[in-house]
Formats: structure tokens, C-alpha cells, sequence
DNA sequence: CCATATTAGTTACATTTGTAACTATATGCA
DNA sequence: TGCATATAGTTACAAATGTAACTAATATGG
């Protein structure tokens, strides 16, 4: 078992770094043009797609902490890009949707500037290597996820 | 152009999901055992592959903050894992190198941790993949730091 | 049908992280 | 030389994030 440890080469360093530089350069675009963070653009992306979702049901395809996703809501309110009302069958929870003014507005911007985003990336490998990016980065996160449920 | 847009295919948002994952799997290991962070396993790690680096130079070759690596050496030192002396020839360098004792002990104990983590992340993948893997994330890599700078 | 548990949402607190400014030392060059 | 600039390290402050505890509403099982 050798001592030396090559950090560089390391699987989950290099995931992390790449997660680092692509979410800086990603988030600068529409944090200086329409002040909103990752977190918020992630609720309005989800928002846009499943409208009506609640908080929590946000959470859960997201992936972000519970508390998170309150914080980004309450800004996305405060910014009048959200609309909140209670379902009054079951009045803890509160249904969530898009304003159809400056909410959906922004949404429509930022999709086509992230499209863009991504298309850099991929268009920086070979053809069929996306499909297969695609596929590795499925077996990955099965693995990570069981990793982290096995301790 | 399609305004549907979702957010589970984007690269970006599946790579960062995947790294928190990871994260989160393999920063609990050695947190509990030895009350190291992740940003302080990188440091071990750098200064055990070389030694007598600064503080600043950790900093090139880790992709990370001067002030988060600044915090990381100092939280090492008070742990006893690093010693620093002073460059004669330069006074502002502060020369790092693990603890004979205490430091390269834990470093020696983490790495084959780290190894087994890595290995059962790559054990996912068929034969030749993991190699694919690697050209994909240098290839994605470059494009972000590209994008990055182009603004 | 009531006590208990669960769920949605929120708040408080502590920890982590990033940005900017600062000190001390060294370098470059007119 | 000496003044401007750069670099290493540090500190202070602000912003983001995570953990845990809390409230209100609903569901459930004895």
C-alpha cells in the first residue's frame, strides 16, 4: 500500500473542483443580472416545470436542505418572483408558483443562458462522450448514495 | 427553443448534487475519527506528497481560498499535525511540514481511507470506464475554467 | 375519539465561508 | 537610493449554511 497520495488525481477532489469553477462561472451570469443565488434559481427552475409544488415537495426533488429551500422561497417572495397561498385542505402546506409577470420573465431569460452554459461544457467533448458522461455520472451517484446510506 | 427546462438532466446541477454526495460521504470518515475537516485532509495531503510548501503555495496547487487555507493551517497547528518555521532567506514564508509524530500518522491512517472510498465509487463502473472518466472530467475542466475566464 | 406521532414550515443559534482591508517583508526600476 | 508595487500572511466583518428546536396542522392507532 504505497504512502504517496497523488490529491490531483483523486476522484472526489477532482469532482469538487469542477463542481467549484463551473458553479462560479455559471452563477455570476444571473447573480449580477437578476440578483438571485444558485439556491433560488434551482426553486424557480423546479417551479417553472412542476407549478403548485410546496416547499417541502421542493426539497425533495432538489436535494437541498429543508432549510435552504425556506430561505430562497422567502427571497424569491420578498423579490416578487413567487406567489405563495395556503391549500385549504391542508393548511400547512403552502402552494407555491411562479409570478406570471417578472417570475416567469426571469425564468425564460436564465433557461436559455444556462442551456448556453452547458452547451460549452459538452461541446468540449467528442461526440457520444456526453451519452456517456451521462451515464458514468448515473453510476456514480448510485454509488455515492449507497456509500453514504451503508456509513 | 423549449422554456421547459429540467433541472435533474443539467450538468451542472447533477455534478454538484454528486460532489455534496460524495462530500458528505467521505468528510463524516475521517471528521469523526480524527476531527479533521475536508479542507484540512487537503492540506495534510498536499504537504505529505510535498513538504516544506507554504501556506500560499498549498493554496496554488489546492484550487482553494488563500483565507480558507490560511484557517485550515492554522486549525492544524493548534491540532499538532503541522510545524511551521520561518524561511531565513524570505521572512514572509512560513515553511509547513507535517509532525513527525501526530501528523503523518493521521495522514497514513487517511489515505487508504480515502483509497477504499475512491474504490468503491470506481467499482461502479465496467472496466475502461473509469478511464473514460478521467478524460471527460479533464475535458469538462478545461472548458469551465475557459468559460470562467471569458466571463 | 383522544393521545401520540408525523409533517410543513419557521426560527434561533452556531459554524463555515467569502470579501476586503490590513501588516510586514521583499522586489523592481527610475 | 527610494518610491511604487507585489507578495505572504493575517484579521475583521458580512453573508451563507447547517443543526436543532420550535409552532401549527394533520394523521394514526389504541
Amino acid at each position: 500500500m504505497p504512502t504517496q497520495f497523488d490529491l490531483e488525481a483523486f476522484l472526489p477532489y477532482r469532482l469538487s473542483v469542477l463542481t467549484n469553477t463551473i458553479s462560479q462561472g455559471i452563477a455570476a451570469s444571473y447573480r449580477d443580472e437578476y440578483g438571485i443565488s444558485v439556491t433560488e434559481w434551482r426553486i424557480l427552475a423546479v417551479l417553472g416545470r412542476y407549478p403548485g409544488l410546496t416547499a417541502s415537495e421542493v426539497t425533495d426533488r432538489t436535494a437541498m436542505d429543508k432549510v435552504t429551500i425556506h430561505r430562497g422561497v422567502k427571497s424569491l417572495l420578498e423579490k416578487q418572483l413567487l406567489e405563495r397561498k395556503s391549500d385549504p385542505v391542508d393548511r400547512r402546506r403552502r402552494i407555491l408558483t411562479l409570478t406570471p409577470g417578472r417570475g416567469q420573465a426571469i425564468l425564460k431569460n436564465v433557461i436559455p443562458r444556462a442551456r448556453n452554459y452547458e452547451r460549452r461544457l459538452l461541446d468540449a467533448l467528442e461526440p457520444g462522450e456526453a451519452a456517456l458522461l451521462d451515464v458514468l455520472l448515473h453510476k456514480l451517484q448510485q454509488a455515492a448514495n449507497a456509500a453514504l446510506k451503508a456509513n
